[in-house]
DNA sequence: AATGCGTGGGC
DNA sequence: TGCCCAAGCAT
């Protein structure tokens, strides 16, 4: 059923949904830390940190992020280092650059707060139409409609809107829609409500559609079939790759890089290494990777452990082998700041999770002082 | 408009 | 296991 058969949005069925909704919505939201707040720059964190991430791991990650960087001073003050390493393990690393080239634009423009207004946020480094909408009514109250992927589903339930997605046309409609729905008074309120809808009842699989607040009005419920809105384009196939990195040691210290700030994982640290190409073996492609990145010639290496990961676009697994390097400084030809440091300072740079974990299993296996020499196989 | 960009959890 | 999904943004 499309949205052109759908029940038009009359003013009593708009009234109905926002006293249901805010009702719903003052007896059941979750208690969430950032729900306590009404610190623009710290709604202003939650929100870009639960961009495409799970609420479970802001409710964690949120409070540490605000302790290390309590206000927007602090975080212009910061390098951006200091900020990666804060949000280390959360992906979507170039959030946390914006996070932090927003604050410094700010603070260099001689602002104390955040504007309040959607467009002015907006003009922000990521600040997108959904982070400056939430901003706005979260924070300084204002009639700005959010929407994200919990509005997606509820709304195209809402109104049985079966049109892809991913169209420009049927955004437009789930925009207009947000916005005529929107409880002008309770903007900040109304927004979250609806996004609670959609990750506590209105979920993707199994909706609990008989305690919903909305099941009076919802078309997608009457037509039967809630589950298959929305509606959205068959996702492609993953492609896998093979990563060979080394484990570089000289006097105790191990060689990382960083990589450059564009890019995957950018600004992050890493071990050296790239992928294999085809026909090539592991070790020759770990040889070459490394030569390649810092211009060091580095032979004699043993394969230590493997670990598979999945971006958000490919898979890999990460072959880790333990070598020692020869004369010769690193040099940053296809990297960046390559560096021997020691076991111990590991933790004071940002790495990516696989890297991380890869770490974890040597450790977990021998300890120093070589991270455990033999070779381990995590997964 | 289509892609690239992380990670962890659920089924 | 493999796939989908989660309070998106930039180019």
């Amino acid at each position: 059923m499309t949205a052109t058969r759908t029940a038009p949005l009359d003013p009593a069925r708009i009234r109905r949904a926002r006293r249901n909704l805010l009702r719903w919505y003052d007896a059941h939201k979750r208690d969430l830390p950032w729900r306590h707040s009404r610190d623009p720059y710290a709604i202003w964190v939650s929100e870009v940190m639960l961009q495409q991430t799970r609420v479970e791991t802001v409710r964690e990650r949120w409070p540490a992020f605000l302790a290390r960087f309590p206000d927007l001073a602090a975080l212009a003050g910061a390098s951006e280092q200091e900020v990666l390493k804060a949000w280390e393990g959360l992906g979507y690393y170039r959030r946390a650059r914006f996070l932090h080239r927003a604050a410094q634009t700010l603070v260099e423009g001689g602002a104390a707060c955040l504007p309040a207004d959607r467009e002015a946020l907006r003009a922000l480094p990521g600040f997108g139409a959904y982070t400056a909408a939430a901003v706005a009514s979260i924070a300084f109250g204002q009639p700005a409609a959010v929407v994200d992927g919990n509005v997606y589903r509820v709304l195209t339930r809402y109104l049985d809107d079966d049109g892809d997605i991913t169209t420009a046309a049927v955004k437009r409609r789930i925009e207009d829609t947000a916005q005529a729905l929107l409880a002008p008074r309770r903007a900040g309120d109304w927004n979250q409500a609806v996004m609670e809808l959609g990750a506590t009842l209105c979920t993707p699989r199994r909706p609990r559609c008989e305690a919903c607040p909305l099941r009076r009005d919802c078309a997608g419920l009457a037509a039967g079939e809630p589950t298959r809105l929305p509606c959205k384009p068959a996702r492609k196939a993953t492609p896998h790759h093979d990563i060979a990195a080394g484990l570089v040691w000289r006097d105790g210290r191990l060689l990382i890089a960083r990589r450059k700030a564009d890019g995957l994982l950018g600004g992050l640290w890493e071990f050296p290494g790239g992928k294999r190409r085809q026909g090539e073996s592991l070790e020759a492609a770990r040889r070459r990777e490394v030569q390649e990145e810092t211009g060091l010639v580095v032979e004699q290496a043993e394969p230590c452990v493997s670990i598979d990961h999945a971006y958000s676009h490919f898979r890999i697994t990460l072959h880790l082998f333990h070598c020692t390097a020869g004369p010769g400084e690193p040099q940053a030809v296809a990297c960046e700041d390559p560096r021997f440091i020691g076991v111990d300072e590991l933790a004071d740079y940002p790495f990516p999770r696989a890297n991380r974990r890869a770490l974890d299993l040597l450790q977990a296996g021998g300890g120093a002082p070589d991270l455990g020499g033999g070779a381990v196989h995590g997964d």
